[in-house]
DNA sequence: GACTGCTATACGTGACCTGG
DNA sequence: CCAGGTCACGTATAGCAGTC
């Protein structure tokens, strides 16, 4: 469980970090010290827009469906088999909005879980949102890192991720098997399962939850792929909120530190979908009887949507500028 | 108004550093 | 060795001014 956060002090918003970090920049340079920091006058407003801390972020959109845009259907189907076929959905994202993801997540409560835009605009979050979006598997079973004696598919995974690269929390080792051509109606059921593995690490990792590193992540998820057959039996809806959840703390832990840099982890694109899909955008709205809604969410619309709510006053960005 | 070119900014990602 | 973090660079995009 993610432990309970103090709400940032009513000063420490991203926007606001930004105006102190961008004044520090100008007082200091790039090297900015602990000098610096404890030297930044909370209560001050200062604002200099155009040297704001860098956000990052290790999600990739275009990962996924340049790989998805790969599969023939025989793979296609193996996805839809293990619960994932939303993932087939996914339109190219080039580039996401991340201080859009960072104003959302702000905006995150991680004890009631709710997205709190303001007093009147609380919008609750639950699992069946994340399985709205992405139409993952929302199982009786919760995912947790606890391991079993690995299943024969686990370690033929291993064995070949460990060849391919340097293990099996390797993104690029999870790609590379999700491309080999010898996957096909002739392959064994030991590699179909390790095609199904590599595609639940590749999606997590570079999507649902990634982590501060691009290229690797930490499989805490072991028990839910150890038995492939089971795995629309766990709750992935779950799992991705409970990765989401801690990202929150972190980006709130990271502004209180005033850090020069915000690491997005987490699915914050989820956030985007859920919070836009709420969103009372007359025309650009989507229509509501389609899943998975992410599949509706196409790079243009995103960027019209979030044109549309967004709004600047004296430095500050807000994104709450439509009626949910 | 449409088009073009320049510049600034944002994002994606690889390399590297640091601490556990 | 690995996860988390920082930095730097390439590329895409937005914004703006100048020209037709």
């Amino acid at each position: 469980m993610v432990a309970p956060l103090e709400q940032p002090a009513p000063h420490a918003t991203l926007e606001q970090d930004q105006r102190d970090a961008a004044t520090a920049t100008e007082n200091s340079g790039r090297d900015h010290g602990a000098a610096d920091i404890a030297d930044a006058d909370p209560g001050e407003a200062i604002c200099a827009p155009g040297s704001a801390p860098s956000v990052t972020s290790r999600i990739s959109v275009q990962k996924v469906c340049s790989l998805v845009g790969k599969f023939n259907k025989f793979k296609r189907d193996l996805v839809e088999e293990i619960g994932f076929g939303g993932m087939l959905g996914i339109k190219m994202l080039a580039k996401l909005n991340l201080k859009f993801s960072a104003w959302l997540m702000e905006r995150v409560d991680v004890e009631s879980s709710t997205l709190k835009i303001d007093e009147q605009r609380v919008l609750q979050i639950q699992d069946h949102d994340v399985q709205k979006v992405f139409s993952l598997p929302c199982g009786t079973r919760s995912i947790c890192p606890d391991t079993t004696e690995p299943s024969e598919a686990c370690k033929e995974f291993m064995r070949a991720s460990a060849y391919l690269s340097k293990g099996a929390h390797s993104l690029k080792a999870a790609e590379a098997y999700l491309l080999r051509d010898d996957i096909n109606g002739d392959s064994s059921n030991v590699q179909i399962d390790c095609f199904k593995i590599a595609f639940v690490i590749f999606v997590v990792g570079h999507l649902l939850a990634p982590s501060t590193k691009h290229d690797y992540i930490t499989i805490d998820f072991w028990a839910a792929l150890n038995d492939i057959s089971q795995i629309k039996e766990f709750n992935w809806c779950a799992y991705v909120l409970e990765h989401l959840n801690r990202a929150v703390g972190k980006l709130k832990t990271d502004i209180r530190n005033r850090n020069i840099t915000v690491h997005l982890v987490g699915c914050h694109l989820f956030l985007q979908v859920f919070y836009l899909d709420n969103l009372d955008l007359g025309p650009l709205s989507k229509t509501k009887d389609h899943l998975p809604r992410i599949s509706l969410f196409d790079y243009e619309s995103v960027k019209k949507m979030i044109e549309v709510i967004t709004s600047n006053v004296d430095g500050d960005t807000s994104f709450a500028g439509a009626s949910v």
